[in-house]
DNA sequence: TAATATT
């Protein structure tokens, strides 16, 4: 974690170290010096800053105001995209007041929109004490809020959400300046009166929480897409497989949307792989076992994967867990009421003999990966592709695709279990439109096994993935 | 009726 450090001044001999009075902050031991901050030092929270801009760029800015205990870009955990935010500690809190009062909304970085934010972090705070206001009147501004909780206490910050085109979205965030001033506006505002062309009485709540917000945009977005089952997002009920599964659903949210060109997709993709690996990192209160498994899903250490002693299926996470418990009798409970390995019986019309008749099989061309696809799986970087098809029992036949997907999607769709040497999706030569079915090729058999395990019965939107060994090619078929 | 970011 890159973090800029301040430097004391070096004495001759021995320690000094400095107050808030002080001179210097730093504790110096022979060579060495330990910076050192007040106690009462506050950390800040820097906004707007540009994505190109690092620590060391960030630093010349700051120190003009006093020496910088620490000062850290915060990065996006598994990509390390810069969040265009960081976090400022001086050594003085003197120097942070001086900051955040010549800074803070006064001036605005090159590329950025909106001015600079300097103020105390959140970790800061005084716990809980931002309001959301739902059910305001459109017309409403934020003075007309602010008037509306001014008794309450003092008002840090107000602001009415518009959309776009500058138009009220009916609602507002209003931050107090304890929590006891919002405790006491939710008290007397809540659902105490309708506003002007609100459809029902005020609502007055403290503001979701990072995860909550999170948990309403999956919920946005998978009713949008139809992956889930309504209202049912669970997490952490087959522990590490689950884990697996979102990140398949994490990279079929990305590849459809993707085809729409729609970069809240990526977003979205990388927040649910957030929420997959809260859950391996044992936010989860499900009991589960230790695992005895025998197939684990892939990108996965084993030491990170606990199975699950009585699968219980989740409305939505209905490509069931491998059978790893060495249990086959045990009785798994699907709560959707969907079996999970379907696909056993031959469909009628069998897209292998389209497959066959006429469509060469891929052949190593570089696969169009987009952005947003790569930055998906960071740790799955672009492979070589070498020749496809694979080895006999690497080659994975997949259908009931979705339409949407291309090559790209494919390969994404199964990075997580391997080396795809090669994916495609069969395209009909007249109208160009996906076949919904086509082939992947790992480098090794039980990549494609665990493959098969995972994906085979997969559902996506109204769908389920049929995934299975590809006929090998000389042999019989009885057609 | 839910947002520029908060280790």
């Amino acid at each position: 974690m890159a973090t800029v450090t301040a430097n004391g001044v070096q004495q001759e001999n021995g320690f000094s170290t400095t107050n808030s009075a002080g001179r210097m902050n730093g504790l110096t031991i022979g060579q060495n010096t330990i910076p050192m901050k007040d106690h009462d030092a506050i950390k800040l929270f820097i906004g707007q800053i540009p994505r190109n801009l690092e620590e060391k760029d960030l630093k010349p800015l700051f120190e003009e105001f006093g020496k910088i205990y620490e000062l850290t870009v915060l990065k996006d955990r598994f990509t390390g995209m810069h969040k265009g935010c960081a976090f400022l500690t001086y050594c003085a809190r003197e120097s942070a007041l001086k900051a955040q009062s010549a800074l803070h909304e006064q001036k605005t970085l090159p590329g950025m929109n909106r001015p600079i934010q300097v103020k105390p972090a959140d970790s800061e705070g005084r716990g809980d004490r931002k309001l959301f206001v739902g059910m305001l009147g459109k017309q409403q501004s934020e003075d007309d809020v602010r008037r509306l909780f001014e008794t309450f206490g003092q008002i840090e910050e107000c602001t009415v959400l518009r959309g776009p085109d500058g138009a009220s979205k009916g609602c507002a965030f209003v931050k107090f300046s304890s929590h006891a001033e919002a405790q006491a506006a939710i008290n007397s505002l809540h659902g105490g009166q309708t506003m002007p062309g609100a459809s029902s009485s005020l609502v007055v709540k403290f503001a979701d929480t990072d995860k909550e917000r999170t948990l309403r945009r999956m919920h946005q977005m998978a009713g949008q897409l139809g992956i889930f089952s309504p209202m049912t997002i669970q997490f952490g009920a087959y522990g590490a497989y689950s884990h697996a599964m979102m990140q398949q659903q994490a990279a079929l949210m990305a590849a459809t949307q993707g085809s729409y060109l729609n970069p809240m997709a990526a977003i979205a993709a990388a927040q649910m792989q957030q929420m997959a690996a809260f859950n391996v990192n044992g936010l989860v209160a499900t009991p589960m076992t230790p695992s005895s498994g025998t197939s684990t899903p892939p990108g996965i250490s084993a030491t990170a994967v606990p199975s699950i002693a009585t699968p219980i299926g989740v409305n939505g996470f209905s490509a069931l867990p491998p059978q790893s418990n060495g249990q086959p009798t045990s009785e798994p409970i699907y709560t959707n009421g969907i079996h999970p390995y379907p696909a056993q019986s031959p469909t009628v019309t069998d897209p292998l003999q389209q497959a066959y008749a006429g469509v060469q099989h891929y052949a190593g061309d570089p696969l169009p990966l987009t952005g947003h696809l790569l930055f998906m799986f960071p740790h799955n970087p672009p492979v070589v592709f070498l020749s496809s098809p694979g080895p006999e029992g690497c080659n994975l036949f997949i259908y009931h695709l979705p339409q949407e997907f291309g090559d790209a999607e494919l390969m994404q769709m199964f990075l997580p279990f391997g080396n795809v040497i090669s994916a495609k999706v069969f395209v009909d030569r007249a109208t160009n439109q996906s076949k919904c079915f086509g082939f992947v090729s790992f480098d090794n058999p039980s990549s494609a096994q665990a493959a098969i395990q995972a994906m085979n019965g997969f559902q996506i939107g109204m769908k389920r993935l049929k995934v299975q060994l590809k006929r090998p090619k000389d042999a019989n078929r009885p057609y």
